[in-house]
DNA sequence: TTACAGAAAAAAATACTATTTAAAAACCAG
DNA sequence: CTGGTTTTTAAATAGTATTTTTTTCTGTAA
């Protein structure tokens, strides 16, 4: 069997069976085994064995002789996988992790911004103030608001050196773009381009405390509208 | 062949083909082909291409048709994930990451601190106490002190009732029982009993800015120890 | 005749299929 | 409670398919 999207079958396997596993689809019935699967998607077992491995590696499965596999409780998953949190925020009802994940920018955001000010890499700096720019420069069109305003908080992370804020990448990439579905249902919300802008000046003048104060402000901000959301 | 300690054979060269990656042993030869590395490491090509694939579920590697296999650039691993970290700060010459990663606990830790004293999850605040109360009846044991500190930092974390925090768990784990070679470099290092008391006495009293201050104050001077062994 | 462009063929690597054997753990019969 | 049976994953083996790079060939124009 080929797959479609120049996907391989194997990574299309990982993904159908991820979003199964995350949306709670064999809470009830159990992992099926190797030769059950293989016959539900119509792949070797090779392949099918592949796509489980990878699964385990993200925590979300796990295999034993005899026993079969099982779906891990939740604490296992590595939340932290950007397949899984993707899964977990494309899937229905998934208001709770969106505010958990904005609580958690809360903690890492700020605390970037005040690295992002002491560290002064200039390239990674001007990246910041061309997220801000096209964050101007786009106001009127959603579409491309939004990609400025995620570009300019992935730059921050960028610019704070430090290769765990910056691995949140694609994570918070994610969380963005699906987010707004949320918040488009409060109305009118649009990113304060205002507090942006003081964040990206704190930076620049290597002020770290005010960088910190200042992205602390937006993201309680985004916390408080997910909230709100949630609350509705 | 069979694998030595209860260990699979793919997880076993997972974890092989993992610290190789890191060291950056492939990095002058390029990844070796399919073929390559089953003479090297005498494995199937089915548990070869498992565990390959398991790598790349964690971002260190990707493959290709016909161009072969090639380690990702760093910033494309999933630092975030237990065993690439683990594997990081098993190798030589790794104190820089300690004192990243110590970064990010200090941009996490005091905000599940300050989340945990609002959270008041009483068997989770229960469990704080007894790391602590170990970590007092433990003082003259390094061994079982450290268990105890892990433990008490780790509870902190489940707390804070977000999933994201208390995902850290075993990062956390892995990075203090490894950092102890580090920091006992540094003459008679022990944990502040004091300054971990004041973090579980807020927290207890529902006293969200003190927890996180408390907890800030632990985690700078932490990061200020590893700063002084990497100059060192 | 030479140079070059384009097409066709070959090669090299992973992707996938199929099948068999091994091992482990649960189950069941006695 | 002991020992064999069964079920399910683990691993090995062999071969086909697919993709993409590289090479080779060929035809045409200078």
């Amino acid at each position: 069997m080929r797959s479609e999207l120049g996907v391989s079958l194997a990574y299309g396997l990982l993904a159908t069976l991820g979003q199964s596993i995350v949306t709670g689809e064999f809470d009830k019935t159990g992992f099926p085994t190797e030769a059950e699967l293989c016959v539900k998607f119509g792949a070797s077992r090779t392949v099918m064995r592949e796509a489980v491995k990878m699964l385990s590696a993200k925590g979300l499965i796990s295999s034993r002789q005899r026993q079969g596999t099982r779906v891990e409780p939740v604490e296992n998953w590595n939340l932290l996988d950007p397949d899984v949190l993707r899964w977990l925020m494309e899937r229905p009802y998934s208001n709770k992790i969106f505010l958990e994940f904005a609580q958690m920018r809360l903690a890492i955001e700020p605390a970037a911004a005040a690295l992002a000010a002491e560290n002064q890499d200039r390239p990674a700096i001007a990246s910041i103030r061309e997220g801000l720019q096209a964050m101007i420069d786009h106001a009127g069109q959603p579409d491309l608001a939004l990609k400025a305003d995620i570009d300019f908080h992935v730059a921050i992370l960028k610019a704070s050196g430090n290769p765990f804020f910056w691995r949140l990448k694609p994570l918070i990439t994610n969380a963005l773009n699906l987010s707004i579905q949320l918040t488009n249902k409060i109305a009118g919300h649009m990113a304060d381009i205002q507090a942006h802008q003081s964040i990206l000046v704190a930076i620049e003048k290597g002020d770290a405390d005010t960088a910190r104060r200042s992205s602390e402000a937006i993201l309680v901000e985004s916390v408080n509208l997910i909230g709100k959301v949630q609350a509705a």
